[in-house]
DNA sequence: TAAATACCCTATCGAATAGATAGGGTATTT
DNA sequence: AAATACCCTATCTATTCGATAGGGTATTTA
């Protein structure tokens, strides 16, 4: 069980504006992640349908978050990045009884608790304080 | 992020070897779980090396939870089939200064508190309470 | 108006992973 | 002798995931 890459690469982002404090383009961003153009451009349309960053086109434009690192939290870029975690017992269990269910969700319920407790601002100041 | 089948078949196993209380051979888990006996097999393997489980050979074996159902976590069930948190920012990352590190070895941590304090004993309450 | 940017959709490829099956046994207990 | 657990390894297939790519449109600024 662990993270996509994608998920992680949406928090390594995520880092980076955060850092910066304003608007970066996407080739900056491409640069700083060494991830290519094509591949970035899909993760920031994640994050900006799910209102973690905000975009300013034409020349001099580029991406933002949306609001204060602290009021951004990792669950939140999960979620933007589509890795919750699952709890049905599998793909197509219909049973309503299935005793897993019950307990999926609560494991599921308290992981995501904890993900949305730890902010980027948590993640930067972590990072500032090595 | 979702638990691997094997994870979620541990639990069930275990489940089932909760509920019967006693010894049950492989075949006849085979049949109540809807696994291959060799697949099964496998999975067992893991479980008994992982001192959830006991076995017993010869005619009239088979398998019993090692000790009771309460003292039994998912936490365990899950480390047995190898479906850990794994919290590095990427499977080859090196940067002891990563970012991510840090928040990832506490998500993992969180994630393993939570696994630890539900048992088997849990799921099984859980279901006869339906 | 040209350049630089974001936006959008879709297809595809390759690699890795995961699920499952199988063969071919040995060791132990009743 | 029969029924069981134990053990190792190989293999196949399906799915998922990461990544790249094409081929544009819309918007803003210098």
């Amino acid at each position: 069980m662990k993270l996509s890459t994608r998920s992680r690469y949406g928090l390594r982002i995520c880092f980076l504006l955060g850092v910066a404090g304003g608007t970066v383009s996407l080739s900056k961003l491409s640069e700083q992640s060494e991830l290519s153009l094509k591949y970035l451009e899909q993760l920031m349309i994640k994050l900006r349908k799910a209102g973690i960053v905000d975009s300013i086109r034409g020349m001099s434009g580029g991406y933002s978050l949306s609001r204060p690192a602290s009021k951004i939290s990792v669950g939140d870029i999960l979620d933007a990045t589509q890795d919750n975690f699952e709890y049905d017992c599998n793909s197509t269990c219909r049973d309503e009884y299935c005793p897993n269910k019950k307990i999926f969700k609560k494991l599921a319920d308290s992981i995501q608790e904890v993900l949305q407790k730890t902010s980027l601002q948590d993640m930067i100041d972590d990072y500032k304080c090595v």
